[in-house]
DNA sequence: GCGACAG
DNA sequence: ATCTTGTCGC
């Protein structure tokens, strides 16, 4: 898939929204993967005061050594101007150029991909996750710690435990996403299916990537990476 | 007109 | 997202 002219962000809302409401809804989503040897993290930080756009990936072998003790086997960090301000619902297209960039530079093509931010929870159901997927022509899945779109209740209080995120489509409510636990007494994170795989897969591969914090390794490492918390311990 | 609103 | 120290809790 080719890129796209939606750099003048004064006029692309227009073209976005339309894009997404193309792309979306002809995505055949399936319950499984092809083998898996790799799954990668993704997310974007900032730097001087928003000015760079910065992207972060890593790589993680697939299985890891043991429950949730993963190694990393490459990284790669992307920095670009900024192109465009944050707007709720047009998330993908500030951030999947540096994010494509990033992943450019890898010498290994993850069969898997985590991003930071929502997969079809999202108003067109094309976030973020869901856009990247199409573009890497890779499944993706959408690990957000908040929530932008949809209804849910209280999901149990034991690790793995979800609620369903419900939301009114063209066709009446459908479920769009899952209000995980990921850690016990912690607040839930929003998964949802990115690019090709469905819900309950997409909830199963998160789990199964989870270490020792709130959120999986994949997602949790690239934020280290992206907002520079990897060194700038001190 | 008044909220809500991924990162 | 980012600006930022200590502090409460397992």
């Amino acid at each position: 898939m080719s890129s796209t002219p939606l750099h003048d962000w004064e006029l692309a809302p227009a073209e976005a929204i339309a894009l997404q409401r193309r792309l979306a809804g002809r995505v055949e989503r399936v319950d499984r993967l092809d083998p898996v040897r790799h799954v990668a993290g993704v997310d974007i930080g900032f730097e001087q005061g928003g000015e760079i756009t910065r992207a972060a990936v890593v790589v993680l072998a697939w299985p890891p050594a043991a429950e949730g003790d993963f190694v990393v086997v490459e990284q790669a960090v992307h920095r670009e101007p900024t192109r465009m301000p944050y707007i709720p619902g047009l998330l993908s297209f500030r951030e999947v150029p540096a994010a494509l960039a990033a992943f450019d530079t890898l010498t290994i093509r993850p069969e898997l991909v985590m991003v930071d931010g929502q997969g079809i929870a999202h108003p067109r159901r094309l976030g973020v996750a869901s856009h990247l997927g199409l573009w890497l022509d890779r499944p993706t899945i959408g690990v957000a710690k908040s929530r932008l779109v949809g209804r849910h209740g209280e999901p149990g209080t034991e690790r793995g435990d979800w609620a369903p995120l419900h939301d009114d489509g063209p066709g009446g409510e459908e479920v769009i996403g899952a209000v995980l636990r990921s850690r016990q007494g912690v607040k839930p994170v929003f998964v949802s299916p990115g690019h090709r795989l469905c819900l309950e897969t997409s909830v199963g591969w998160v789990v199964a990537c989870l270490g020792k914090t709130k959120l999986p390794e994949p997602t949790r490492l690239a934020d280290r990476l992206a907002s520079r918390r990897d060194q700038k311990r001190r």
